[in-house]
DNA sequence: TTATTACCAAGTGATTAACTAGGTATTTAT
DNA sequence: ATAAATACCTAGTTAATCACTTGGTAATAA
């Protein structure tokens, strides 16, 4: 699993999609001037969505885009994949051609905590995301200080 | 919270630490062996944990390192955020000097999210990954089959 | 004293991030 | 039929980052 700035700007995007949406669709020039991404990129983040078929556009005066399917059923996991690479990581290419046990443990470690990062990901809509208007209801942390917040303490947020 | 394999390559070191640290320091020239990662490379991942006490270094003949405190105190977002910078994304700073409101939804949208896979990565600690020897079996998520499972995104396994 | 280790700094080629420039194709409005 | 607005496409470009190489210095056990 791969998380870079690339992938906010994708999720960024389509949330703003999912918000907007509502009203027919949204053009690229609208997403660029509110998130203030350059519309150049947005075309090449959402060449990338179109063809997983996230998203769905419509030429013309008066077109933009849609979301390609309901925001229930688009997963941050989902637009995060479609825009940053899936990159391998092991060097056993995924063959069980390690020379250790050890070796492969880790490997196997790391694995586990990748899929784990992507099911957490892949649990959670657009839908969902803008229904609650966040992440956080009721008990879950509230950062406003995130530096003062990583100091210490457990707060942890139970997952699935 | 960036997620690369940059820091992959520091979870994967401290596993290995992990692993074997119960028998004497460990020698970078052993991980180097192990993972197949340049010493040069370890030397600079390990010199952005040091600095965040994650590992003590000892030097000399016989020397190494050792975790910098209890594999059951080092969670996994420790690790990534010492070797990965915590980029900030938005534009408007963490300030609320956005435009509109929606700007602002967005923005905390990601922002919320973005706390939840560093508390979910918190949540995760080195003894808690060799102790179970992976993260399935009961914890968190289901056992699934991971080859069905990753179908839905571009598994390009390219391998260096 | 010597070998072994951590520690440090500078540089390199490849890749990526985010953007710019300049198009073409399709559709609505006039 | 024409013009404007939009998606869609290709090829750059600058800066940053990745993973590594080179070539050291400092501390310590044998």
């Amino acid at each position: 699993m791969r998380l870079s700035t690339k992938g906010r700007y994708a999720v960024t995007a389509m949330l703003d999609l999912t918000l907007h949406g509502g009203k027919g669709p949204v053009t690229l020039a609208e997403i660029s001037e509110t998130q203030g991404i350059s519309l150049s990129y947005l075309e090449q983040l959402f060449a990338c969505l179109r063809s997983k078929q996230l998203v769905r556009g419509v030429r013309g005066p008066g077109g933009g885009y849609y979301l390609g399917r309901d925001a229930e059923e688009i997963s941050i996991a989902d637009i995060i994949c479609a825009v940053d690479e899936w990159v391998e990581f092991t060097r056993c290419g995924g063959n069980q051609d390690c020379q250790e046990g050890k070796r492969c443990l880790t490997h196997n470690l790391w694995d586990d905590l990748s899929t784990e990062i992507y099911n957490f990901l892949r649990s959670i809509t657009l839908a969902e995301l803008v229904e609650r208007g966040g992440l956080r209801e009721g008990g879950c942390v509230k950062d406003q200080n995130k530096e003062a917040d990583m100091s210490g303490m457990n707060a942890s947020s139970q997952v699935a």
